[in-house]
DNA sequence: GTGTCCTGTGTGC
DNA sequence: GTCAGACCCATTCGG
DNA sequence: CCGAATGGGTCTGACGCACACAGGACAC
């Protein structure tokens, strides 16, 4: 009993030294298959197979039981560890309650836990604590999550998975996080893969000894390239066994893969891909395809993350007063993360620590240098659902800018850092932007630290007009000197996240107060965003036609006061509502269009064409002109009626017909022509000039036509023929409408 | 070797 | 960016 | 009073356009 008392106590005591020892006590054994679903309070069958990874691990630190139900085991374990109790309220109080709180959960879930049987025991991946963790383990993981739907559950899986990567493992929860999130880091160190679906089907070409087209017909069937390598793989005789991939090994890759730049590069990144395809076995092929490619598909993301680390670790009863400890360690992992979202810093403190408490607000705290996820705004369908919202408090409506997100960091070293929207570091973009700021505090605040959130827009030098977002699209994006910049640009702030302290539990009223107090306008090229303080809704029509007459998007309401008005990061909140022209009457831009040309879908939308080719009519020249590629708006249902519309009566054409003006662009390249049909109302934000589509080709531009911004399918017109579908001559004073 | 064009990829919205 | 679909959770409805 | 229905909120992954950048292919 006291080797395993110091077995567990070292389990809670230990940190996570970067080079965690090697266990000397044998060790737990991880097991791949960690994952069968509990379904504790839907079906109560009993299974003596569904031991959660959980308990196998607590046996192997707890003396042995015969291993029986798993009712069993969870009373066992439960003895055992109370008993661990006493022992370690000795030592800490801190480490009692942890212990106690795991104690009572784990014994608590493991009863509940009739988990069906699994039936996928292929894998057998097995590895002893302290030895790297199989990415198999993961692969299995993704295998199961994929295969499921319900929140819970998935939380349920990736939490098993995750602590037992803690209990053997814990210097692998890192990477097993980045892997699960598809990402090589914090977005502002600017790593990026670099892999798409050309190269993967090269380096599966090369693998498997396919031709790249006979890969890229099977990919249009398949419609996932994870499903697709698994299947050749499956398909093929390994003639040697390469080492297993772990997940730390298969992490570095990807890092490996995103750094190498240079001549070759690609020939060198394409080689790396093989190497990890080859060695890849069963579920690690469809992943690691996936991965490449960015899409795990697997119905997770950061917030799934968030709350399977969150029941990872016991969550103490904190007995002082402090901010967050009320709160439930998921909406703690959340606040931690959205304020500071760095993965390395929480698990750090997770590692550390090994519960969730209001402790790792202070580990994960706002800080300048770090960017963190901006707040977003609901969309509304118009001004009448921003008064039922809004009724009684008072709000203020900005002008939406239609420009980039910009979070502006003044930093301890005095330097500035610009971040976008997704915390990618514009810095390099905007030295115009670096500069300007430099004189932009008040005077006896040169010194502070601060972080803006402001948008950037472009402007006409001379009138300082607002020009629209496609300008700034054209500025350069790397390693640009203030002389070199073309397109002037204009900072719009319009909150103020941290002047030498955080600010965002105070209410928008006061951080605009002191936004006001602390920076001055520098005309033209930083200033504050236009708004207006307002209490009868009925103002809010006039002021947002306003808004769309200076070049602006629509209004953002915001609530002024109360606890509704602190900023929520990385929350799309009811507190900020976004009101669009394009959803209001008179304003609406919508167009009718003629399918003349469909893609096959990928992922969810496999067998049904995922995306539409459409084209406005030319009477003088009786030809149809591409306008714009639609691919949402569709309910599933209208999917399936479409595929089968289409597909019917020879209305899918052998090529192009003659009459429809196709730019050649090949990205746009349709997998099957139409014969024209069907007439389609859409709608969309803006009309914008076009590289790639050819509606009322030459009229403003010599070579370019016309397409549409954010378009989207809203219902077929049964009462009109492809001949009175918009006229390439609507559409071009359409655009030349707009403001 | 150098310049130009094309393609794939990743950003922004 | 838009949008639909699935799930979760709280509230209301109906027997 | 309790289970069923409902509705709002959240999360995820389909898909849009335009652009810059990096590297590769090709011509000279």
């Amino acid at each position: 009993m006291t080797k395993v008392q110091a077995t567990i106590s070292s389990f809670w005591s230990k940190g996570s030294e970067k080079k965690a020892k090697p266990r000397t006590d044998g060790g737990g054994e991880g097991v791949a298959d960690a994952t069968e679903p509990k379904r504790a309070r839907k079906e109560n069958v009993q299974s003596s197979n569904s031991v959660e990874v959980m308990d196998r691990e607590a046996d192997v630190k707890v003396p042995k039981t015969d291993a029986g139900t798993v009712q069993d085991d969870a009373e066992a374990k439960k003895v055992e560890v109370e008993k661990e109790t006493t022992t370690e309220e000795r030592a800490t109080k801190k480490k009692a309650v942890a212990v106690r709180k795991l104690t009572s959960e784990t014994g608590e879930k493991s009863k509940n836990a009739e988990a069906e049987t699994s039936t996928d025991k292929a894998s057998g991946a097995t590895w002893k604590a302290g030895q790297p963790v199989p990415y198999q383990f993961l692969a299995v993981g993704f295998g199961k999550v994929e295969s499921i739907t319900g929140r819970l559950e998935i939380t349920d899986i990736l939490r098993r998975m995750f602590q037992t990567i803690v209990e053997t493992t814990p210097e692998d929860l890192l990477p097993a996080v980045y892997i699960c999130v598809n990402k090589l880091g914090a977005p502002q160190e600017g790593l990026e893969i670099g892999v798409g679906e050309g190269i993967l089907i090269k380096a599966l070409s090369h693998t498997c000894g396919k031709s790249v087209n006979a890969l890229k017909d099977e990919f249009r069937k398949v419609g996932d390239l994870g499903d697709l390598a698994a299947s050749m793989k499956a398909s093929q005789r390994t003639v040697f066994k390469p080492a297993p991939l772990t997940v730390r090994s298969v992490f570095k890759e990807f890092k490996a893969i995103a750094k190498s730049s240079g001549r070759s590069a690609m020939d060198e990144k394409r080689a790396r891909i093989q190497k990890l395809l080859v060695a890849s076995e069963g579920a690690e092929t469809k992943y690691l395809a996936r991965a490449f490619q960015g899409k795990l598909r697997i119905h997770i993301a950061d917030k799934s993350i968030l709350a399977a680390l969150a029941e990872s670790f016991p969550r103490p009863e904190e007995t002082v007063e402090r901010v967050g400890s009320d709160m439930s360690a998921a909406s703690l992992l959340t606040h931690a993360y959205n304020q500071h979202p760095v993965w390395d810093t929480m698990l750090n403190y997770l590692l550390n620590n090994r519960v969730v408490d209001s402790g790792i607000l202070d580990a994960c705290k706002l800080t300048t240098g770090v960017p963190i996820s901006p707040m977003l705004a609901k969309p509304t369908k118009g001004i009448d659902e921003v008064v039922e919202k809004f009724s009684d408090q008072p709000f203020t409506c900005e002008y939406k800018y239609d420009g980039e997100r910009a979070q502006i960091h003044h930093l301890a070293d005095g330097s500035i850092q610009i971040y976008s929207r997704n915390a990618e570091n514009q810095s390099e973009k905007y030295p115009d932007v670096k500069l300007a700021m430099k004189d932009v505090l008040g005077p006896d605040y040169s010194n502070s630290e601060y972080i803006l959130d402001a948008e950037v827009v472009a402007i006409n030098p001379q009138t300082n007009h607002i020009l629209p977002f496609q300008s700034l699209q054209t500025r350069a994006r790397r390693d640009v000197s203030v002389a070199e910049v073309k397109v002037a640009v204009c900072v719009f702030a319009f909150d103020l996240l941290y002047f030498d302290k955080p600010l965002i539990h105070d209410p928008l009223k006061q951080r605009r107060e002191k936004l006001r107090a602390c920076f001055v306008e520098k005309e033209p090229v930083f200033t504050f965003a236009k708004g207006c303080d307002m209490n009868d809704p009925g103002e809010i029509t006039d002021y947002l036609h306003e808004s769309v007459k200076g070049g602006c998007e629509g209004l953002m309401v915001k609530q002024l006061l109360g606890p509704a008005a602190t900023y929520e990061p990385a929350n799309r909140s009811q507190n900020w509502l976004k009101v669009k022209k394009d959803y209001l009457e008179g304003l609406t831009d919508s167009l009718d269009l003629v399918p003349i040309a469909g893609y096959y879908g990928k992922g969810k939308r496999t067998g049904v064409f995922g995306a539409f080719l459409l084209a406005c009519y030319n009477p003088e020249s009786e030809q149809y002109e591409t306008t714009c590629k639609i691919g949402t708006g569709f309910s599933e249902a209208q999917l399936t009626e479409f595929s089968e519309f289409y597909n019917e009566k020879d209305r899918i054409i052998g090529g192009r017909k003659s009459y429809y003006v196709f730019s050649g662009s090949t990205s746009l390249e349709p997998d099957v022509w139409f014969e024209e049909s069907q007439v389609w109302e859409v709608r969309c934000a803006d009309l914008t000039v076009s590289p790639a589509h050819t509606a009322a080709i030459g009229s403003v531009d010599p070579e370019k036509g016309i397409s549409l911004r954010f378009p989207r399918f809203l219902r077929i017109r049964p009462d009109r023929e492809p001949q009175n579908a918009s006229s390439s001559e609507q559409i071009m004073e359409m655009y030349l409408a707009q403001p």
